[in-house]
DNA sequence: GACGACTGTGGGAGCGCTCCCACACTGTGT
DNA sequence: ACACAGTGTGGGAGCGCTCCCACAGTCGTC
């Protein structure tokens, strides 16, 4: 096809070992940068590649050296969070960056179910993959203590609680939160609601504590019904910002945990006749495609999504290659402002 | 650890044999599905791998077979319009949804600019891959006869003109755009312009002649300057929505080949003091988040991206199993209609 | 000048599978 | 009785690598 290596096949190491007059052992150590060969060799060999346009064989290699260089992606499937929108493209390209430079592959697993999700650790163990990377994890998934105990490095992304064992990546929910009430308090606000997501969620419970922080820091007394717990779903956030207009008619800004419900409660504050942000100014969390696109756009606290992708991938590489100790990083959010607020 | 096969490892086939009193290549077909394997050895066999929590080596397997039961899902990085929201996540949830009940594990591989691409085909070429899902293949992309040379299986999303050669999956943007504009006239909308995207993009010109042909069809003469030719992007729209307004102020519907595109039509539509839908009817195309938040709610036309993202991997499958003939499915676009129409 | 320590290097062994040939063993037809 | 096709089955020979042991060569040292 190409003129490279015998009829058919692609030039195997043995081949580029014979043009290059030396051994397979010496070849071997040149692809693999190995040090302990000698100028003159590496650069016989060096050519020896380019002419072939050898490339190794991954499973060859893979079942020699009985490691995969390659790490999973798992993707709870099912799950609307995740795979809504712009969350699960930058997650990717968070990790495929980190892997750009290194030989390692990337391999997307969809696992909804918790059924699913022990079937997958089956496969895993077979499949080999020299890592794993977990994406939105709850508290009681099974999955996380299944690979730990085949000894498979895992890396999680947000903390399933404050104490939280397995290596794992987070953005300061608290502290973004924090910083969306105080924008609220420096614009003027004095009564600002809030609209939680679950609060089994941790990420959601940390967004309340930012949110009481950001008061209590200010001097402002927190008044209970300020506070409705949402879902994270547009219906949810309607639904909350329904009660609050009941139990508090005159706040005069809401802070929703995430943007689909900050939707929701738009909705209901139009419904209600209160002109955003005149009226009632409105933030959410997460600064997705919605957050831009709503009438007025919101103001929405941004997550380094995609590098909370790459900090993973670092992390979890790290760990493949034997390194423990500190294990999890908090990763600074930041406040897009925009015309709800 | 769990008490299976010996001292760490994980049991091979070899063990598997011993277990059940026969030799390796019986377990190979059993394993393999093969026929020619009696019952009642089938059986002994079967409870022996259970038994042992056998679960076959991958690399070895693809060392031996020579295939790797691994399809490569190549990404265009820094392209907007793939990453935008739900494209990726849906095409990447039709392949899983395809691959679930096999063996085939996807890979994933972000390749932006050309010469990434190139790198890529002989990163592919180590034979790493039994076959390539290409997604938003621009004309002039280097990589579809890369991969041709290489022999390696591919099939792309979306065609790249009216002829083309690789197996390909495609919606018909023809038929969704023409559904629009009927709609449009449904509704008692005479002067309907549309905004185009880039006419070297084909499935923009489909889109344009789906236009076309739904006015021709309803014995209306196309007037050319009620055409207005976009990028894909909101400025873009914007920009063809105020060029519209100037050549014809009177018209009442707008036909735009992206929602994002919608997006900034509607802006500049405000902007002019033109109301939505009362003024001008507005439809978008992809039923992106974008349509849903919109205000009003953009009319937009559906693809079915997740089940293109299932055929594409069907057929890829297919033509990994030796399967060659006919090769291009275009699947049918659904009009959604909300208020903004 | 003999000895060890070190540096490069070659190549055997083996990773866990599939492929395929050889070999029972059965049954049928002559 | 014989040959002869058909079934299952066992196991050798690799697939292309890495690992590691052995060994040649070089140098410094006693």
């Amino acid at each position: 096809m190409n003129g490279h290596g015998r009829s058919g096949g692609r030039p195997t190491l043995e081949e580029v070992a014979a043009r290059a007059g030396v051994g397979r052992g010496t070849v071997s150590r040149v692809i693999n940068g190995s040090s302990k060969v000698s100028e003159h060799t590496r650069v016989a060999v060096e050519a020896a590649v380019a002419e072939l346009g050898y490339v190794p064989n991954r499973a060859a290699r893979a079942l020699a050296a009985n490691r995969t260089d390659a790490i999973a992606l798992v993707i709870p499937e099912p799950e609307a969070r995740f795979f809504a929108e712009p969350y699960f493209s930058e997650v990717v390209r968070g990790v495929g960056a980190a892997l750009a430079e290194t030989e390692v592959q990337l391999v997307l697993t969809l696992a909804g179910s918790d059924r699913e999700r022990r079937r997958l650790s089956h496969y895993l163990a077979g499949h080999r993959v020299d890592g794993v990377l977990l994406v939105s994890v709850h508290a009681g998934d099974p999955l996380p203590e299944l690979l730990a105990e085949l000894g498979i490095p895992t890396v999680i992304s947000g903390r399933r609680s404050a104490a939280e064992t397995l290596p794992s990546v987070d953005s300061d929910n608290l502290a973004g939160a924090a910083e969306a009430v105080r924008h609220l308090l420096d614009r003027g606000r004095r009564t600002i609601a809030t609209i939680t997501g679950p609060l089994d969620v941790y990420g959601a419970q940390c967004r309340l504590d930012g949110y009481r922080q950001a008061l209590a820091a200010a001097g402002h007394a927190v008044d209970e019904p300020l506070i409705a717990v949402g879902d994270f779903t547009e219906e949810g956030g309607r639904r909350a910002m329904r009660e609050l207009l009941e139990r508090r008619p005159a706040l005069d800004a809401v802070f929703a945990a995430s943007d689909v419900m900050a939707a929701g409660a738009r909705r209901e504050l139009r419904a209600a006749g209160r002109r955003i942000p005149q009226d009632v100014a409105l933030v959410g969390f997460d600064d997705s495609v919605v957050a831009r696109h709503m009438d007025p756009p919101l103001t929405s606290v941004r997550q380094p999504i995609e590098e909370m992708g790459r900090t993973m991938t670092t992390m979890l590489l790290g760990r493949i290659a034997g390194e423990t100790g500190e294990a999890a990083a908090v990763l600074p959010n930041r406040l897009v402002v925009r015309e709800s607020s």
